[in-house]
DNA sequence: GATATCAGTATCCAATAAGATACCGGTATC
DNA sequence: GATACCGGTATCTTATTGGATACTGATATC
């Protein structure tokens, strides 16, 4: 099914209206990475808090709402007490792993290289 | 070299961290939809409005000065009359067709489900 | 009784992204 | 001379995002 990104004009024009699809839905600091948090299993609200690090219980909340009404994750309350509150991957989210991985490894290599650069750059200021 | 999703709590907190710096730098609503327009070959300021459809010139005039920064694009100029400016992509970017790929067809995928899902609510109606 | 945890809310504020609209100087065309 | 195209800028405004900080009510633990 993968076509290759071929140089016809109309199709490019696909494929720009395709991505800005997704990043309508997907767009923003945080869903990609709260999707990816979630990837290994379910995750409470304090434990997805502490997997972003650095994000507020505010903005937490907002988008995993702005997620359970897309459709890419279900929220279950149990009645254990203090309350329980997991938050679990659907099965569409699921469909997002090919392009979780891709953003990953770029990333992984984005940030060699700019480590290359900049430890090339220290040497040159040495000489 | 690619390594599948796996479970591990520390991996994941590595992926979480790649994906973030991903979207560090080609987050946002245009950088990536105009790297893909890119794709096919250079192109002229103007040309590149066209094919962005509803970008306006200082978002995209900004938008490129981020990316020559950051080494996705590079920008000539040619003495014609009226001058004329091509942006091109740098082999840097190309590091991102596989991502833009899998943004694409998932983008595709998802409008397609959203129209099904639509065509099912109103056959539902119907009856 | 004091303190802590859980899953958030409430309030207020700052930064940034994005957009509308108009405009610039230079050239070419009509 | 009027108009249009090119590659942008300038100015202003709005919307969105993000964040700091404090707090809530229920329960459990010390």
């Amino acid at each position: 099914m993968q076509s290759s990104v071929t140089p016809s004009k109309e199709e490019c024009t696909r494929a720009i209206a395709a991505i800005r699809d997704t990043l309508y839905v997907l767009g923003g600091k945080w869903k990609l990475p709260i999707i990816s948090a979630l990837i290994e299993g379910p995750l409470r609200f304090k434990e997805l808090q502490k997997a972003l690090e650095d994000i507020t219980p505010k903005i937490l909340s907002k988008e995993l709402k702005e997620l359970e009404l897309n459709e890419f994750v279900t929220r279950t309350v149990y009645a254990t007490s203090p309350v329980t509150v997991e938050y679990e991957l659907t099965a569409y989210s699921h469909s997002l792993e090919k392009v979780l991985v891709e953003l990953r490894d770029w990333g992984f290599q984005h940030r060699k290289r700019i480590k290359d650069c900049s430890k090339a750059r220290r040497a040159a200021e040495k000489v």
